[in-house]
DNA sequence: GTCTAGAGTAGAACGTGTTCTAGAGCCGGG
DNA sequence: CCCGGCTCTAGAACACGTTCTACTCTAGAC
């Protein structure tokens, strides 16, 4: 194999692809991987093979597997977000539009749940790399739920409370502690608790 | 080495041990080597060297790193528990009491980062021991939690959304994304905000 | 056209968790 | 006493993430 002609994986006799696809391919592989067998099944030789790309040259772009994976996350909550942002939040009150996200983040997990654990997984490492994504999910998510709340009092330490306890069930859901319809009670449960106004009877 | 003076570890010219003292001390090799150098530094083979028993046979009480480390934890959470048990719990209201438990827990992993960072690592793996533990911690803690509210409306809900959030705290305190004093201030403001009272003003 | 810097590559090598193999010592029942 | 089964052991072997080495090819400067 030349360097001129580096992606047979995907892309057999094709022109060859330039490096930011080439990237991107890699990161779909993995993607790929995962979601059809979860966090174990995505091996870095397996990676590097199906991409055509070699396995020192995936590491050249990114620092471990669990950095792989979390930029294979980070497309697809660049999906959800681009979605959240295009159809209008249901709901007349702050809790009824968080609940309205939840859902929408349940469905997403539940359509892929090996991709969803295998991600998960990966975002609990200790990566450098990992932690700037991480930083990234953690804004978006914060970002998703102010939008929903609204004003409210104590706004802040509310959207905290509630992306902890989403983060919590995401955790719990991938272990099988838990079930897609418990997390979502439990959010909206949660939303309604918190966002109740304190003045109110 | 004979099979009748297997532990010349910490016990060098001593009595040879029992299983359950030399499986204590398995645990224990871990907790310290833990305890000085965060999850990396257990290593099996060191804690294989400093115990005195054989990988083999470390693999035979235990299925994983992982669980050797839970086991590890599971000793500190009975610890703690006795504590609790043994004082009365401070404060006058459901919030108060649940505020002196996070006091403690945090007093705890603060005194020992490197120890909690690497318990909690361990308890996030998918072993099926690991598993087991993780539900008996649970267990303990939601007890903890459960005995501080008494009586309260929606308070197993309220029980269940706490020990999330301690979950989720824990986790962001042992990856640096979290300082001690933030998660004791979050869990003082959750549990104020989910045990007021629905019909106070 | 030549040279050089840098990206990419194949494959060996390494570390650590985990499993396997083969055998040694012990114990309770005949 | 001897046997069968058990625990324990040392060490090899294996898998996979990660790093290293030595090399090729390309693109751009000149």
């Amino acid at each position: 194999m030349t360097a001129l002609h580096p992606v047979d994986g995907d892309n057999p006799g094709g022109q060859p692809l330039a490096q930011p696809e080439r990237r991107r391919l890699v990161i779909d592989t993995a993607a790929a991987l995962a979601d059809s067998g979860g966090y174990e099944a995505v091996t870095m030789k397996s990676v590097a093979d199906q991409s055509g790309v070699a396995l020192a040259t995936i590491y050249r772009w990114f620092s471990s597997k669990d950095h792989l994976l979390a930029e294979a996350l980070l497309s697809w909550v660049d999906l959800i977000g681009a979605d959240l942002a295009f159809r209008e939040l249901d709901g007349d009150t702050p809790a009824d539009r968080v609940s309205s996200i939840m859902f929408r983040v349940g469905d997403v997990v539940s359509e892929h749940p090996q991709m969803a654990a295998a991600a998960i997984t990966a975002l609990l490492s200790h990566d450098e790399e990992v932690l700037r994504i991480f930083d990234r999910f953690h804004e978006a998510i914060e970002r998703w739920i102010a939008l929903a709340i609204g004003e409210s009092p104590n706004r802040a330490a509310v959207v905290e409370l509630l992306e902890h306890l989403l983060w919590a069930s995401l955790i719990a859901l991938v272990r099988g502690r838990d079930t897609p319809e418990s997390v979502r009670d439990r959010m909206v449960l949660a939303a309604r608790m918190l966002l109740r106004d304190p003045a109110a009877p």
